[in-house]
DNA sequence: AAATAACTCAACCGCAGTAAA
DNA sequence: ATTTACTGCGGTTGAGTTATT
């Protein structure tokens, strides 16, 4: 965490401070009881610097009452709080945290913070819940960054179970329903069905049916349950719905292409200019493929969450959790 | 075990405000 | 009133460290 030492044409050092250095300086402030003048400590102190790298030394590094370690819950709460009000003035907000420098804080909100706030779908900047369209736009990223490819969905079921959820499960949780809030918001603006409802349902189902194994052809049900699992009413072999956890871990990529294809479609996100070649093309053959087929393949009433067959409960069960 | 990517944070840069000349 | 010097602040950099592939 050095940077290499240069020199100014000047003369003066540059980069990282040596003990000796560090030794001089403290030396001097401690016999004068004060800096005093910053542009002309470094000549008395015997130091080859210029006045700004030592006031940036002492400020930040050398002063005694400098807090190191750890920023505690409080800290960051704290810090949180302040940003809320005060936005990037980190002078002011070091002010508020005794032993802590305006860098340091800058720092840590910088590499910590920001992203824990991200994660929880709040905005850093405006401290609002984010159920804008940056969430849509990032959403393929917090998918790819997620520890495991059904991280994301998982911690919905764990939740309504009341299994223990830490903060990173709630904030993808919210994230989620924020997103279909989004979707499914927007969808109800839209002029190509009557229904609001009937078109969001068709919006998600259609979001998650491209992925969907074929849908179970029990001709009665009730007499379902009699037969030996995996084979259907005519004697065929039925393949047996997937847990939404496998689901969601062979599907994580093509959900996120999914709601990326919707929020196009639905005028709520500008085409990108700075997505990939590839994910445009992705876009287009989501457009042309799996959108159009589960369309021309299921009618809307079919699509519609209350209709669906017992044979798809786990998906129902799946949709239930995060189409409140 | 090696290569690569991601993260951390001390230090630097440049701008703005203020005081002194 | 203008110029110069100084200080403080926020944004950015980049080498070292750690994690991941």
């Amino acid at each position: 965490m050095v940077r290499s030492p240069s020199r100014e044409e000047t003369g003066l050092k540059k980069g990282p401070w040596t003990p000796e250095e560090d030794q001089k300086l403290i030396d001097y402030i401690q016999k004068q009881g004060s800096h005093g003048s910053w542009r002309h400590l470094p000549r008395i102190a015997g130091l080859n610097r210029c006045g700004k790298s030592c006031r940036l030394r002492w400020t930040n590094y050398l002063r005694p009452d400098i807090k190191r370690g750890k920023f505690s819950e409080e800290e960051e709460k704290l810090i949180i709080n302040l940003h809320s009000m005060l936005g990037n003035k980190w002078s002011l907000i070091s002010t508020k945290l005794p032993g802590r420098t305006d860098n340091e804080i800058k720092n840590y909100w910088n590499t910590h913070l920001k992203k824990k706030l991200l994660l929880m779908g709040i905005d850093p900047v405006t401290h609002r819940r984010r159920t804008d369209l940056e969430l849509l736009a990032n959403f393929p990223k917090l998918l790819s960054s997620s520890s495991n490819s059904c991280s994301l969905i998982n911690p919905l079921m764990e939740n309504t179970l009341g299994l223990p959820t830490d903060t990173v499960q709630l904030a993808r949780i919210q994230i989620m329903q924020a997103l279909l809030q989004v979707l499914l918001k927007a969808s109800s603006f839209s002029s190509s069905s009557s229904n609001p409802n009937a078109y969001s349902n068709l919006v998600l189902n259609n979001l998650l049916s491209s992925s969907l194994p074929p849908l179970q052809t029990f001709s009665d049900s009730s007499n379902s349950s009699s037969l030996p699992p995996g084979t259907s009413a005519f004697g065929e072999s039925v393949q047996t719905p997937p847990s939404y956890q496998d689901f969601a871990a062979q599907n994580s990529e093509n959900i996120s292409k999914q709601l990326l294809f919707y929020s196009n479609s639905n005028n709520m996100l500008e085409p990108s200019e700075n997505i990939s070649v590839d994910q445009k093309q992705d876009q287009i053959d989501l457009n042309e493929t799996s959108a159009t087929k589960s369309m021309s393949t299921r009618s809307l009433d079919a699509l519609n969450l209350s209709d669906l067959d017992d044979s798809d409960l786990s998906w129902k069960d799946f949709l239930d959790q995060i189409y409140w």
